[in-house]
RNA sequence: GCCCAAGUAGCUCAGCCUGGAUAGAGCGUCUCCCUCCUAAGGAGAAAGUCGAAGGUUCAAAUCCUUCCUUGGGCGCCA
């Protein structure tokens, strides 16, 4: 439609006696913000200058040149500067229809044969296994999950891996303050969730290690036993780690995400050195008269170590195995890793090295940088036991949903707790997932759990009532408007609008985008069904193949979100 | 000190990549609308020197420079 649109301005143009680029037109070409103004417009300041007229002048030349206008469109008009393209939305509600109802839940995809399919990794959450997952954590999975979705829903082959770093000094400072307060208890005489134990001995060593110095001591000497095999230390270790990761596979599980790979930093944080060693033959790294070997990146990113002087890794030495590691098993096109911004110079440094020594070219690795979730004291801090926790809050905003829900309808108690955790989610994972996950984000607890405006229940909501409405009618949906009403327009518009969303957010990494687009979606079908009834009307056929349009569109795009749709709310 | 990010309505955020028509949402505040397919909804109002100053341009929230403020990062930690 866009190239049509150009060929009818390059066409005019070239009649009014000016040679201007295809491309040229293309750049200017904008879709207007305001509906009413058009589908496209074309502004004329830019051929002021050749053409020696105003740009107001140019416009009209424009549109006189044109003539009629081809039957696609239902309108050209003139407003000033611009040249406004309205298009018959009659033939393009029925193709948009028809194809909705052809493609079903592909519709929006890049379409991609089989044999094409390229395998990526997605690397998330990767947490620490000495306390339970936070918010933090739940951003990073909401993203994580979406990613892969959206890259799965354009057809790639994606790997779900999740590297649990279940060893180093923090793990030992839970397993200190367990050894020496712990009096032997566990999570299941406690009745605790075990990675919420665990956690809470993190805490304790934080607490207790400031006036009592021999529990720094302790941990310290845990991790050199640890390092040693140390039976006591080891069994000690294997017991809260399995506390730890024994709780976040509910937190996971009730979250939505399923890992296809999971990695174990105490299985290779002792690899990596032949690599290393390998660089130092090839010339790449050098070594210093301490006997550690280091590279030098230049001015910006400076020395890097990559092997201590006493031989042992460093952190940076696991992650370079564990990519060439990667790259080999899964023949990747790409290896993504979501991990907080506050990792962004580890990152750099880490595709430098691995593009030098040849595993992987930069183009190859992304790091999906997201920012912090800050509350309204500032910075979550797991040590103090000042954040918000994954767990609670899930559970917070569930019984939030379940009030609200039982205002409205009588609900067996099955029903009740699978829609209001999906309900729970879904404001949750909306929250998270509508800003553009780069940027640091607020939580204000007080404020920030909302189910209505801009929220994953209010879309949901709209969805359900798409449900309602298709339950209701007895008409057989017809593509063929007799005629439309503004709303309805705007919603074919919007509706059409999908696939390029979903591409840009393919192309960017950014479900951010399609979050948006789903809540403005929600809101056009909102003002639509207020506007237009649908059940008893002249249009009734045509209006439900809209709603089933509609439904189906916001399905897809909720699902690439990770938010369950739910038929009735 | 150096590097990176962010500063848009009372609050939380879009818009910035690719400069264009009166800067958009939601929450909060104030009005209306349930004999009408679910009011988790809809309609409307008030609310903005787009951090500051320069520059580029016919045109700057958007591009460039400097400055200010706020985060984050600069370990033989992970």
């Amino acid at each position: 439609m866009k190239d049509k649109v150009i060929e009818l301005i390059e066409k005019s143009l070239i009649e009014g006696g000016s040679k201007v680029k295809t491309e040229e037109i293309k750049k200017y070409l904008e879709i207007p913000k305001d509906i009413n103004l058009g589908d496209f417009a074309f502004p004329c300041f830019f051929l002021a200058k050749d053409l020696k007229q105003s740009p107001n002048e140019i416009a009209i030349e424009i549109r006189k040149n044109i003539g009629n206008p081809p039957e696609e469109f239902e309108d050209i008009q003139t407003s000033g500067p611009y040249v406004n393209f309205f298009i018959d939305k009659k033939a393009l509600a029925k193709n948009l229809l028809s194809q909705i109802k052809k493609e079903k839940e592909k519709f929006g995809a890049i379409l991609t044969k089989p044999k094409d399919k390229k395998t990526i990794l997605v690397e998330f959450p990767s947490p620490n296994t000495n306390k339970p997952l936070h918010l933090g954590h739940l951003r990073n999975m909401a993203i994580g999950e979406s990613i892969s979705r959206i890259a799965e829903f354009n057809g790639l082959k994606v790997i779900r891996a999740n590297l649990n770093n279940d060893r180093g000094i923090h793990i030992c400072q839970s397993m200190a303050a367990y050894e020496k307060y712990g009096e032997g208890k566990t999570p299941e005489k406690l009745k605790k969730k075990s990675d919420h134990f665990v956690g809470d001995y993190y805490v304790l060593f934080n607490e207790k290690s400031k006036k009592d110095k021999d529990l720094e001591v302790l941990s310290h000497r845990m991790l050199q036993k640890y390092e040693e095999g140390d039976k006591k230390v080891l069994s000690l270790w294997k017991k809260m780690n399995k506390w730890a990761l024994e709780g976040f596979d509910e937190t996971y599980k009730r979250f939505g995400i399923k890992h296809d790979k999971i990695y174990y930093e105490s299985k290779i944080f002792q690899k990596g050195k032949e690599i290393i060693l390998g660089g130092v033959k090839k010339g790449v790294f050098e070594k210093k008269e301490d006997g550690s070997i280091f590279i030098d990146l230049g001015k910006k990113l400076g020395e890097k170590i990559l092997l201590r002087s006493d031989g042992t890794s460093v952190y940076i030495t696991q992650d370079i195995y564990l990519a060439k590691l990667r790259f080999e098993e899964y023949n990747l096109e790409n290896l993504i890793y979501v991990v907080g911004n506050e990792q962004e110079y580890h990152f750099e440094v880490l595709f430098k090295i691995l593009e030098i020594l040849g595993i992987g070219s930069k183009s190859k690795m992304k790091h999906l940088s997201y920012g912090m979730v800050n509350l309204p004291e500032g910075r979550m801090k797991s040590r103090e036991g000042t954040v918000v926790d994954a767990d609670d809050l899930i559970k917070t905003v569930q019984d939030i949903a379940i009030k609200e829900l039982e205002k409205r309808a009588k609900l067996s108690k099955k029903e009740l707790r699978e829609r209001s955790l999906a309900i729970s989610l879904s404001a949750i994972k909306y929250l998270l997932l509508k800003i553009d996950a780069k940027k640091n984000m607020m939580f204000n607890p007080k404020e920030s759990i909302n189910f209505e405006g801009d929220t994953g229940p209010y879309i949901q909501y709209s969805y359900a009532r798409a449900s309602s409405i298709l339950s209701k009618s007895k008409k057989s949906p017809s593509f063929v408007p007799k005629k439309l009403g503004e709303k309805e327009k705007a919603l074919v518009r919007k509706i059409s609008d999908f696939p390029d969303i979903v591409e840009k957010s393919y192309h960017s990494l950014n479900p951010s985008i399609i979050a948006s687009y789903a809540y403005s979606l929600a809101q056009l079908f909102n003002e639509f069904y207020h506007e237009s009834p649908v059940i008893g009307s002249d249009s009734e056929e045509f209006r439900i193949a809209l709603v089933e349009g509609f439904k189906q569109v916001l399905g897809n795009a909720l699902f690439l979100l990770g938010i369950d749709v739910l038929e009735e709310m």
